[in-house]
DNA sequence: GCCCATTTGTTCGTATGTATA
DNA sequence: TTATACATACGAACAAATGGG
């Protein structure tokens, strides 16, 4: 029987046992990790208290919610660990994916999907502009915009000119 | 009088509140946010409205609580935003997004261009939601999203024209 | 030192809205 | 429709810390 013990928190204590259950493997990936109901019996406290340590689990990305159907296991806390990290890591990874979708016409241009390159135009000026906001958003953190990360050239004029 | 409104929770409109005071100025560093009771009164909502949204800004690393004492400025959002994981939301759906993105080229070879249409739609949904939740991180910086972009509509071109 | 009001943090119970099955 | 489940919201109570009398 799970049980709180006093001296801290009980949510806390609920809190770091679903993690270490998350860590373990106990609960995988996918797996629900209980109804309110169901951690209310089994670590004897109310409802506040679960809900408080399935929030706090929330926060940090390790489970979410879905109304009408239950709480699952998102992530594991090392996933978590590593898709957390700054608005470098963001850039980052929107940069490659700007990479990616500027080459994809190339590849389906053998193809008859001319139809379809105009979406993915679209897309790119999407991916664009997201860039161009995050941009905007480094300057305001102020942080320096890592590296030479530079503005899409075939899709519009759009230079990233930072102070 | 600071009043909030439906359509959105209660405590998340007092949050974006408090953390526009915070960046604004208007609540330096060190100064006290008000104590529940006076943010009862000037919001008009329950003690657990008041408790949640202080709770949101303490796990941002805006504000710091002491019993006995009160809630205080600790930082900016911008000097907060710095270590907040606030973007890990923002990093993994960027991360299925790219995922989907590879996926593209495998089923242009290999598969019919009818699953391939609803794979790009897929892929303009995704991108949608990251605006939207580029959105929600302008907001948590406590600054006002530029504007230009909503929610996507048809194939209609949208042009980013901003200062 | 002692009492007492204030304040945060935690916990309890309950009710409502919404989404899912 | 009914039942389940999460998210939000209401009110209340207690412990611990602070500060004033």
């Amino acid at each position: 029987m799970a049980v709180v013990v006093p001296g801290k928190p009980a949510y806390q204590q609920i809190a770091e046992s679903l993690r270490g259950d998350i860590a373990s493997g106990r609960l995988p990936v996918g797996q629900a990790v209980g109804s309110t109901a169901q951690l209310m019996d089994r670590f004897r406290v109310s409802s506040t208290v679960v809900r408080k340590a399935v929030e706090q689990l929330r926060t940090e990305g390790l489970v979410v919610g879905h109304p009408g159907k239950g709480v699952f296991v998102r992530a594991t806390p090392e996933e978590s660990a590593a898709e957390a990290a700054t608005i470098a890591d963001l850039a980052a990874k929107l940069d490659d994916l700007r990479a990616q979708l500027e080459a994809i016409p190339s590849k389906a241009s053998n193809d008859k999907l001319t139809s379809m390159g105009k979406e993915i135009a679209e897309l790119r000026r999407q991916v664009a502009t997201l860039q161009t906001h995050l941009v905007e958003l480094y300057s305001r953190v102020g942080q320096p915009y890592p590296h030479g990360l530079t503005a899409p050239e075939g899709t519009g004029e759009r230079r990233i000119r930072r102070a």
